[in-house]
RNA sequence: GGCCGCGUCGCCAAGUGGUAAGGCCACGGUUUGCAAAACCGUUAUUCCCCGGUUCGAAUCCGGGCGCGGCCUCCA
């Protein structure tokens, strides 16, 4: 698999693009941060799943074997204190809250998460890289609390371009009387009365933010991984304590390549649990449908800030009914449900590249000797255009954003094609390769928005959720105007059309039929 | 104060050295009995401002203005 050499990923680290080239030849470990399970979701929690299943689903593509690390953060400060509030255990509070981000995850189609491992079921490899961390010198019990020491460090502050000394200049934190530095962080917190706790070396306790995520990492994914990803916010002091704990831990590089998303923002500010203008993810969905979500997400470039608005979502939805007008209109020519389709998994059995095809068959001539007067040749070679900048979009740190744009082209192309060939008009005439080479077109569609994890599955539309009742209603209703029409009697067809819009109901009349859906 | 990032059409948004994708909105046209949908076309000689480098810059460098993030919990 050759494919991997052209892509290329920014990496916080280094602060430059560089080329992918994972550890191990043909495999890849993506751990990715996820949530404090104490409060439900909100939309910010969905980004960097829904933006890292995109891209294991196009590291796969591109023929990577990838295993996909999630953590689940069940046991810190702010579940200890929201639990109560909620009368309910610290265990019980998380299991909640996890079921919430699961269920959320999984109606965005986020689908790649291969494990979420919580930091509650890993105590004994915390505790043990916390003894390895003392044993080392790098960090420091303290009446029952463990510190990891900062000092010790030589290159602590690297991931985030920060100087130690100024961090303890600057501190606002009030000091802790039981640390050497301003700048130490707990790997090992002593628990108070009451709160839930582990057995340790070091007395009853809890482990300390950011050590679950060096102790789990390294349990699923090994000493070093390829891609380590998170919001921008975890940053610092989050990622930049992770890294220094593993690495004074394994003496070797944590990860090969950080990957921040950007933060959702309304307005000018950004989304957050303390801003307190975060959106509900259960909330939003039911208002919005969970695809039109994932668009927005992976609309804007992953390391750039996403505008959160109700208008811009119902404004993209706007922009998801023309695809999936387009998909109603390959079942009228076709006879066959879009969504059935099977796109290629990998570049290498993609449609563009089997030489089964009579797409393959005219691209292998070569550009020149393309009849760019034959619609149906002229056409295949639009649609491996499509395709090529797709990739090309990918493979440059991933940008979805520009691939969606390509995927819009692609979905105007086959309409074209549909129109000026009359697909739909005078079905009869089509001559086979117009109509072989129009699938192979959709079929491209197909294969590459499943790397978007985009129409995976139908949007259940108003139409097939109502009642027969209301079905047989508007069929009436149709059926009246259809009679008024054959009669002339257009004033009437007209006012009848005219009331089923002001209802919500936008008719389409076609060759077959009128079609109708609820607005 | 330190670190990081951003400023592209009315709104959203790609592009980051080779002469401005795409979406939404708006306006024309083809089609339609009329619509809807689809398609075609129009809409930024210009990318916050000022300098500089270059044959060539939205893209690189310097300065300015504006906005945001992190430095404390945060995806």
């Amino acid at each position: 698999m050759n494919g991997n050499t052209e892509l290329k990923i920014f990496n916080t680290l280094t602060r430059r693009l560089e080329p992918f080239i994972p550890i191990e030849p043909g495999k890849v470990g993506i751990y990715l941060c996820g949530p404090t399970v104490y409060k439900p979701s909100h939309v910010g929690h969905m980004v960097g799943p829904v933006i890292f299943d995109s891209i294991k689903r196009y590291l796969k593509y591109l023929g990577f074997q990838v295993t996909f690390i999630v953590n689940i953060t069940d046991i810190d400060d702010k579940l200890i204190k929201e639990a109560p509030l909620q009368n309910l255990t610290v265990a019980s509070l998380a299991e909640k809250i996890t079921q919430d981000y699961w269920e959320n995850l999984k109606k965005l189609q986020v689908t790649q998460i291969d494990q979420f491992p919580k930091a509650t079921h890993h105590i004994q490899q915390i505790i043990e890289m916390i003894q390895g961390l003392i044993d080392r010198g790098y960090a420091y019990p303290m009446n029952g609390d463990v510190y990891f020491d900062i000092s010790k460090d030589s290159d602590y502050g690297k991931l985030c371009n920060r100087d130690p000394e100024q961090l303890e200049a600057g501190a606002r934190i009030e000091v802790n009387a039981k640390k050497k530095n301003p700048g130490d962080f707990a790997l090992w917190k002593s628990a108070k009365p009451g709160e839930p706790s582990w057995t340790s070396p070091w007395g009853e306790g809890r482990p300390g933010w950011h050590i679950e995520c060096s102790a789990m990492s390294r349990t699923l994914l090994g000493d070093t991984i390829d891609i380590h990803g998170g919001g921008l916010d975890l940053q610092f002091p989050h990622h930049e304590n992770e890294l220094a704990q593993s690495e004074s831990f394994t003496q070797k590089p944590f990860a090969r390549y950080w990957m921040h998303n950007g933060l959702m923002k309304t307005g000018n500010k950004k989304m957050s649990k303390s801003e307190g203008n975060e959106i509900v993810v259960t909330e939003l969905l039911k208002r919005h449908h969970p695809e039109t979500l994932r668009f927005l997400l992976l609309n804007t470039h992953y390391r750039s800030p996403i505008e959160y608005s109700e208008d811009r979502l119902r404004e993209l939805r706007r922009a998801l009914d023309s695809y999936y007008r387009f998909f109603d209109r390959y079942q009228r020519i076709c006879k066959e449900s879009f969504y059935h389709l099977e796109g290629s998994q990998t570049k290498q059995d993609s449609i563009i590249q089997s030489s089964k095809n009579s797409l393959n068959r005219t691209l292998e001539k070569g550009t020149e000797k393309i009849d760019p007067t034959n619609p149906v040749e002229s056409f295949l070679q639009e649609i491996q255009l499509c395709y090529q900048q797709f990739t090309a979009c990918l493979n440059e740190d991933f940008n979805t954003g520009g691939a969606i744009g390509i995927l819009f082209d692609l979905s105007s192309i086959l309409n074209r094609f549909a129109d000026q060939q009359g697909l739909e008009t005078h079905p009869d005439k089509i001559e086979k390769p117009v109509m072989e080479a129009f699938k192979q077109g959709t079929l491209l569609f197909r294969e590459l928005s499943q790397i978007l994890g985009l129409f995976i599955e139908p949007v259940s539309s108003a139409n097939t959720e109502n009642t027969t009742l209301l079905d047989g209603l508007i069929q009436l209703a149709l059926d009246l105007r259809q009679e008024a029409r054959k009669n002339k009697n257009f004033a009437q067809a007209d006012q009848i059309r005219k009331r089923l819009t002001e209802l919500g109901v936008v008719l389409e009349d076609r060759a077959g039929g009128t079609d109708w859906r609820i607005n």
